[in-house]
DNA sequence: GTCTATAATCGGATAGAC
DNA sequence: GTCTATCCGATTATAGAC
């Protein structure tokens, strides 16, 4: 079992992110030492420093590359059909991609605010990416008459709170399978856009 | 402006809690120390310990005094009328009373994960509390054929997330008043309740 | 009730050997 | 690339004077 010295770049850096983003999901940023990441990837702290400059730059690579593997993801995505139709595919693509990745969202959202205001402004237009994407939807929805909507804008973070709201309470083994989640989220999605009778 | 030593239990009390929530707010639980917390009192840190056993417990009363305090402004609010007058009128409960509460709003949940698991039931079970009463009136929306809902606990937890999402975002000077924010949700609200055409 | 002083520990980050 | 050792400052909480 004794631990040699050696070159493990390749592996240990994917091993220090998933370390911290489990501990500062888990914790916080700020309750969590460099020391407590190192022993969880099995290194001492100084080795860590091979790897990001500092803690502040290794918290905002973990949410950097969140938004930017949640954005590849989307762009992958076959988005087609009618509005509803779109609409349906996103939120299907929102609570698949969200709900396997609770530790991302959690640190994505929460520690928004140890960033410096430089990392934030990156972070930050990256979710407003992905926002116009939803938002773009909506504007195709009611350019075509199959959505009403009382405000555009309030209606993409609405909807958005309401799915990543999934993330908190969601269990495997609780009283609804996801597959069930997703039906319910679809059906409440719909509604939102529809006029009342 | 020579600080003096002598009785301020009554005044010191609150202040601290103030400081506390703010700071806590600001930047994390564990970001926060008790030096800082004292300074935005203007006391030293070793008074704090006459209000607070310790830091944790400190934490633990700002989250309960919230959801108390909650509780107990939604029971001196009348919801009546129909089911759909008590949702809309608990949508404006919502909004208005968390609205100018950012701050506890956001360490009530941000901070649940660094509660002791004694101090973080607790916690639950008031917020708990809340979310039964949301239930309670959709339930009798259902029962008298006001509601059509997927799953009745799925919709109390996607209108609480949908509501609370709002304090992320909204600004006194942006571009909507509180008011059209508030009529924008209830006309949310009350479509997610209703079957679609 | 608040102060000052202090105990005991832990924090991020760096230097140099291997 | 990792280790050991270390600098130096900050942390919570307590003790005793006033």
């Amino acid at each position: 079992m004794a631990r040699k010295q050696g070159s493990h770049s390749d592996i240990t850096g994917p091993k220090v992110r998933a370390a911290a983003l489990r501990l500062i999901a888990r914790h916080g940023c700020a309750a969590v030492s460099m020391r407590q990441i190192a022993a969880e990837v099995g290194v001492q702290a100084g080795a860590l420093y091979n790897y990001t400059s500092d803690k502040q730059t290794l918290l905002f690579d973990l949410m950097r590359r969140h938004m930017e593997k949640l954005l590849a993801a989307y762009d992958e995505t076959l988005i087609t059909g009618t509005p509803t139709e779109q609409l349906r595919a996103f939120t299907l693509f929102h609570i698949r991609y969200h709900l396997p990745r609770r530790d991302e969202v959690f640190v994505s959202y929460m520690e928004l605010r140890n960033l410096s205001p430089e990392n934030f402004l990156v972070v930050e237009g990256l979710r407003r990416n992905y926002e116009d994407a939803l938002e773009g939807i909506l504007k195709a929805g009611e350019a075509d008459g199959s959505f009403t909507l009382p405000d555009r804008k309030v209606t993409v973070l609405s909807l958005i709170a309401q799915l990543t709201g999934i993330t908190n309470w969601y269990r495997d083994d609780g009283r609804l399978t996801q597959e069930q989640v997703e039906d319910i989220y679809c059906d409440l999605v719909l509604r939102t856009v529809s006029a009342p009778r």
